[in-house]
DNA sequence: TACGTGATCACG
DNA sequence: GTGATCACGTAA
C-alpha cells in the first residue's frame, strides 16, 4: 500500500482545495472527507473494474469525478498504487478563495452552507467530469498546505446503506464542530 | 419524507 | 435493449 487511504482522508482534512474554471481561481479549506477502498462494500471498485470506476485503479493523485442521481458531481481523490482502487471523497469545504464567484455559481446572497455537500461544492468550484482522471496537482486543479487540524473527529459514511456492515466503518472524518461541515 | 434525474451496470 | 439502482439536494 501506498498509504491508507483513510489516513490519507484525515490528512486532506485543513487543506486548501483550488480550482481554475472558466480562467476563475476558487478555492476552500476541506472539512468532510470520506475514504473509500476496493476491499469493503461501499466502494464503486467492490465488485471490479468497469468503464466508471477505472480512473480509480490509477497511480494515486488524479481525480475520480462521476455523476450521481443524475444530477451531482462527485470530486474523489485517487490514493494508492496503479492497480490498487482507493479513494477519498471530498464533502464539505469552506469557502475561502473566491467567494463571490462562488455565490454566484450557487445563486446564493448568503455565504452560508454554499459548499457543505459533496454535490454542492463540485458546483461552487466548476468541477465535473470533465475533470476526471486529471491530475490534482496541475494548473486547474491542485492542493494547498494551509490549516492544521486540531481536532478531527470520525463516524460513519453517509448514504451508503447498500453497503451492509461496511457502512458502518467509521470512515467519514471532519472537523470538529466547523460549521461547514454538511449535516 | 418524497422525489427529480440520467448514467451505469448486470442481465439476457 | 431494459430496468433497478444510486457516495445528493431541495422543497415541504
Amino acid at each position: 500500500m501506498r498509504s491508507d487511504v483513510t489516513l490519507i482522508a484525515r490528512q486532506l482534512l485543513g487543506k486548501r482545495l483550488c480550482t481554475r474554471a472558466d480562467g476563475i481561481v476558487t478555492g476552500g479549506l476541506i472539512v468532510e472527507t470520506e475514504a473509500y477502498s476496493e476491499r469493503e462494500k461501499g466502494c464503486h471498485a467492490y465488485k471490479g473494474i468497469t468503464p466508471r470506476n477505472a480512473v480509480m485503479y490509477e497511480e494515486g493523485g488524479i481525480a475520480y469525478v462521476y455523476l450521481c442521481y443524475g444530477i451531482h458531481e462527485m470530486f474523489n481523490i485517487v490514493t494508492n498504487r496503479r492497480g490498487k482502487a482507493d479513494a477519498v471523497l471530498i464533502r464539505a469545504l469552506e469557502p475561502v478563495v473566491g467567494v463571490d464567484v462562488i455565490m454566484q455559481r450557487m445563486k446564493a446572497r448568503s455565504e452560508k452552507k454554499l459548499t457543505a455537500g459533496p454535490g454542492k461544492l463540485t458546483k461552487a468550484l466548476g468541477i465535473d467530469r470533465s475533470r476526471n482522471g486529471r491530475s490534482v496537482s496541475s494548473a486547474d486543479l491542485w492542493i494547498e498546505e494551509a490549516e492544521t487540524p486540531e481536532d478531527i473527529v470520525c463516524g460513519p459514511r453517509i448514504g451508503i446503506d447498500y453497503a451492509g456492515d461496511d457502512a458502518h466503518l467509521p470512515w467519514r472524518f471532519s472537523l470538529r464542530d466547523n460549521p461547514w461541515v454538511s449535516k
